[in-house]
This record gives C-alpha cells, structure tokens and sequence, in this order.
DNA sequence: TTTACTTTTGACCACTTGGTTAAACTATAT
DNA sequence: ATATAGTTTAACCAAGTGGTCAAAAGTAAA
C-alpha cells in the first residue's frame, strides 16, 4: 500500500500491546514474560531481541500509557469554553477515558510506590501545567462568578470524585450494588451529570 | 505480671507486624519471604512454622488490616450528631486515618484486582451497612434541610475527596508542589476543612 | 537428670524466573 | 545464486523463589 516505513515492526506493537495489557493487569512483580510472550503470539526470546530486558519493556508500556494518558487531560483543561461548561466537559470525558481502562490508575499508583525515583523521573519528561487552569479559577473568583475557594482544593475535588469511584469499582460495587456491575455501570454513567452539578452547585455566586 | 495465655507468642506477632509492612510495601507479588523474616529478626523455615504458606501469612495479614479498617469506618458513620456535624468529623478523622497507612488503599485496590474471588471473599466476611448512613440522608433531604441528591453519590463523593488526594499523593505532590512533601501535608491539612465545607455548601439548602 | 514438648535453625530441594546464545530462517540487494 | 542483514527460534543457564526436614536449642514438669 504504502512505501513508508512501518512506524514500526509489526511484532514490536504486537509485544507492546501485549506486555501492556499484562503489566497493568498484574504489575511489574507479578507480570511474567512468558505470559507476554505467549499473549504476542512469539517466542520469549524475541522479548529481548526487541526490549533488552524486563525493565526496559516495562518503561517503554510507562511511557506509552502515560503518553497517551496526559495530553488527553491538558486538552480540555486549556480550551476556550466557560467555567462551567468546562468542569461539565471535563467530567463526562474524564470518567468515560478512565472507565476504558479502569486498571491504569491503581496500576500507575501501585508502581509509583514500588519504585517512587524512576518512576517519578519518567513523569516529569511530560510536562503538566495547571498553572493556567488555576489562573482561570481565580480569575473567575475575581469576578465573583463563584465563591472565593483554593483553586487547588477544587481541582482535587473535581479529580477526586472522577478517578476514585471507577477504582475503587471492585469495593464499591460490593458494598453498595451487591455485585451487580451493571448497576454499578449505570451509576458511573450517572455520575457524569451528578458530579458537575454538585461541584458547581457548590462554588456557584448566589 | 498474668496467668493469661499471652494472646499470641511474641514471635507470631513479630512475624504479622513485619508481614504488613512489606506485603502493603510491595504487594503480594513483590514480597519476599526472606525480607519478611529479615524483618521480623528470624529464620525463614519459621515463618512456615507459624503460617504454612505465603498465601496463608498473605491473608493473615489481610485480613488483619481490613478489622482495624472497617469498624473504624462504619462507627462514626452510624453516631447520633447532626448530619453535618457527622461530615465535618468523619473528614476529619478519616482523612487521619489513611495518612497513618497511606499505602494501605492502593494496596487493596490492587490485590484486589490481581485475585478478584479471594480477596472478595475475605472483604464480604466483614460486615458494612450503608444503609443506615443513607437512610439519614433521605430523611435530612425530607425534612428539606439539605437539597434533593441521591444518598450514594453523596457518600461516594464525601470518600473520593478524603482517600483520593492520599494516596495519590506521589503524583499529585510532583504535579502542584514540585515534591515539596511539607507543602502536600500542609494541603491535606487543609482538607479536612476545605472538603466538608465544599460538600455541605453544595448540599445546604438555602 | 531425665523426659517430653515446643520453638528455632541451617542446609537443602524442586521449580520458576529473567536472560543468553548459537543456529536457523527470512528477504533484499548484488 | 549468494552474500548480507535483520528476524525468530529452541535449548540452555545462573540466580532466586517458596517450601521442607531433620536436628539442635530451649523449656518446663516429673
């Protein structure tokens, strides 16, 4: 079709896909290379032909994950629309990208605390600026759009109440739906309109 | 000083204690039985001689934390104060609580995912009752103290801002205090005002 | 001191782990 | 065809893993 070059060979994205869905299902420790083999279809060998060894695969699904992962956060965060109308964006996109991959966020945390420096290291090569979202709060407050409150305490609220129920998924859906998943969906599905208004409602001038 | 039996040879408990600390460290996966018995200043074999197997010592240890942690939780829960006197303590506390341990929900989320059936199991044992909390909720709502809102979104909101920022500490610490861990303890002190008063400005009715 | 017992240990084992290596298999250019 | 380079494999290895066992060390009663 094309004269270009694979972006890459087939079998690396093959290995990356894999090694993926393993380390965020397991983690570093418990993820087993033959088990990534066996899921990219090759031999275990051909894991170190392309990532030297366990570590350096491990980093390359780091990046990737988080590379994917970031922009999609700062995006919104930055655009053009009202106060509001952002924190209602924010929320329904937010939940929906984590709730396609539910794992990442206690995977992410988990190995943070396993192996804080390097780990550390890789995040800070992506830059995050919420500096802008922050001014824009205060400016709001300036305003008298919203009531006087720590930009801070906000953003953590707003991120809190997005991440923490979709992780805490296998405890909540016990404690409170009896292990009905579909109730628990509904109730995430739900969140995407209950979230926004309880934060607005609750930093709205009146 | 007492005929009592000792509630558990001294050994054993040395054994729990060093367990906890290095299973909630690394999981499940990561711990080693020799760092364990390093740790507890015994031999290896001895380890088995009191618990036969890791996945034995493993729910042991879990097992442990989960009857410090839930009563702790449902109590306050089920006090007589007024219910917004019961949100500002609750934060209060509980946001404590997990500082104590801040490894300890991260740890539970993942093993929880990495063995699903078991840990379940051992988690429904323990018995938590929302339903009264939520109960008080309705009738608050009905005696039209606070605005309509539906009970378990509220609860979920109130823990998603208390567990949240804690153990999401290592990313949140870098992305807002440039990993300055005095100026994140000083935030989550903060929070214990910050959040029940952000949740009882959204909910008051006015 | 002897007896009977629990607790503790060092040495050991079978097995799994991440990682290596040399050879075989492509495919492309000459 | 054949040389050259990248790709893939089976067989293998050293190090570490959880776990075992028989013997030693402690302990308390007879």
């Amino acid at each position: 079709m094309s004269e270009m070059a694979e972006k890459n060979s087939n079998t690396e994205q093959n290995i990356l896909e894999a090694a993926k869905v393993v380390f965020v299902a397991k983690g570093m420790d418990g993820a087993r290379m033959q088990e990534i083999a066996d899921k990219a279809g090759i031999n275990k060998a051909l894991l170190h032909y392309y990532f030297r060894s366990k570590d350096k695969l491990f980093e390359a699904v780091f990046v990737e994950i988080l590379s994917k992962l970031i922009p999609d956060i700062s995006e919104l965060l930055l655009s053009e629309l009202p106060l509001f109308e952002k924190i209602r964006k924010f929320t329904q996109h937010y939940i929906d990208t984590i709730r396609e991959n539910p794992l990442i966020p206690v995977f992410i945390l988990h190995e943070l605390n396993r192996e804080p420096e390097g780990i550390a290291r890789t995040f800070k090569s992506m830059g995050i600026q919420p500096q802008i979202f922050i001014d824009e709060i205060k400016r709001e407050i300036g305003k008298g759009t919203i009531v006087p409150i720590d930009p801070l305490h906000l953003i953590v609220n707003l991120l809190s109440m997005c991440i923490f129920p979709i992780v805490a998924q296998p405890i909540m859906q016990h404690l409170i739906f009896e292990e009905n998943g579909e109730a628990y969906s509904a109730f995430l599905e739900q969140r995407k309109k209950e979230v926004p208004e309880f934060i607005i409602n609750s930093i709205r001038k009146k």
